[in-house]
DNA sequence: AACGCGCCCTGTCCGC
DNA sequence: TGCGGACAGGGCGCGT
């Protein structure tokens, strides 16, 4: 699931539920889901209550009252799911059980359990959120400073964007979707790009990403579905998973490459180094 | 310092 | 039908 417009969806329907409300037992049967020992974190957890829902990068937020940061980074199938009313079966690959003041339940469901949290004081947090890159929608993000970054490395472009400590949020769906509407080929190294492609580059990072908080995020694979929100940007994708198929705008045939073992998908024709 | 890779874990899908 | 291998929206931690 979750990138930055995933993520972001998922705390806007958090945000109701979660602000205000009480933590009274937390459970986690999953230890490696957890930083550090289990019982530190759920008795960090027990009977605080949860002030402010937020999100920075990939990593949702949920703010104490009276300090500290419960943090949860979903990787890649990590979900948090709400039940209301009776408790009904345990849902499956649920890792973990959070009992809410307001009688409803919270459970941390991760099929790989990938996913990590974790509760860090307030300067911890900002130590963290201080490593990490910009928050590519906020008007403080710049063509400027995304240029002076990219000029900082040689690495190829796609790689780049998924490095959070350069920019925050981007995951590997929305870095091909970006570099396709910017027009960039996804292997050009990042200090090469001419100042009109890193315009372009900003302009379309921004663009794809409030298009698909717009649109809930991207839904994919079958099994699990989360708090109610299932996106709809999967059908808006233009070559993310679209290997062979044609390319929305040329009518040729989306390649799908490896980089760094992760998949890129792009469009030779209409993506030129420069 | 910057970079590239292995690995964490579980499930699905595809080819033989 | 069964089995091995590749792959999956992430990112830490290691070696060079």
């Amino acid at each position: 699931m979750p990138e930055l417009p995933e993520v972001e969806t998922i705390a806007r329907g958090l945000r109701p539920l979660l602000e205000g409300n009480r933590v009274e037992r937390a459970d986690v049967w999953r230890a490696n889901v957890v930083v550090g020992p289990v019982h530190v974190f759920t008795r960090a957890l027990e009977g605080r209550t949860i002030e402010r829902v937020g999100r920075r990068a990939k990593l949702l937020r949920f703010d104490l009252e009276g300090g500290g940061v419960w943090w949860t980074s979903l990787r890649m199938t990590g979900q948090y799911l709400v039940e209301s009313g009776e408790a009904g079966p345990l849902p499956p690959f649920a890792r973990g059980r959070f009992d809410l003041e307001s009688g409803e339940r919270l459970y941390y469901v991760d099929i790989r359990t990938l996913g990590k949290m974790g509760v860090i004081g307030s300067d911890a947090w900002r130590a963290r959120s201080a490593e990490l890159g910009p928050e590519p929608l906020e008007r403080s993000f710049t063509a400027r400073d995304l240029g002076r970054r990219l000029k900082a490395t040689r690495r190829r472009i796609k790689e780049v964007l998924l490095d959070q400590r350069v920019i925050a949020g981007i995951g590997n769906i929305y870095a091909s979707e970006a570099l396709f509407r910017a027009g960039i080929d996804p292997r050009t190294r990042a200090h090469r790009l001419t100042r009109p492609a890193i315009e372009r580059l900003h302009a379309a990072i921004r663009a794809v990403l409030k298009e698909a908080i717009a649109s809930s995020g991207t839904t994919f694979l079958s099994y699990a579905d989360a708090t109610g929100e299932s996106g709809s940007f999967q059908r808006r994708l233009r070559v993310y998973d679209r290997a062979e198929e044609a390319c929305r705008r040329c009518g040729g045939p989306v390649r799908r490459i490896v980089q760094g073992q992760r998949s890129t998908y792009f469009c030779p024709r209409c993506q030129r180094r420069r």
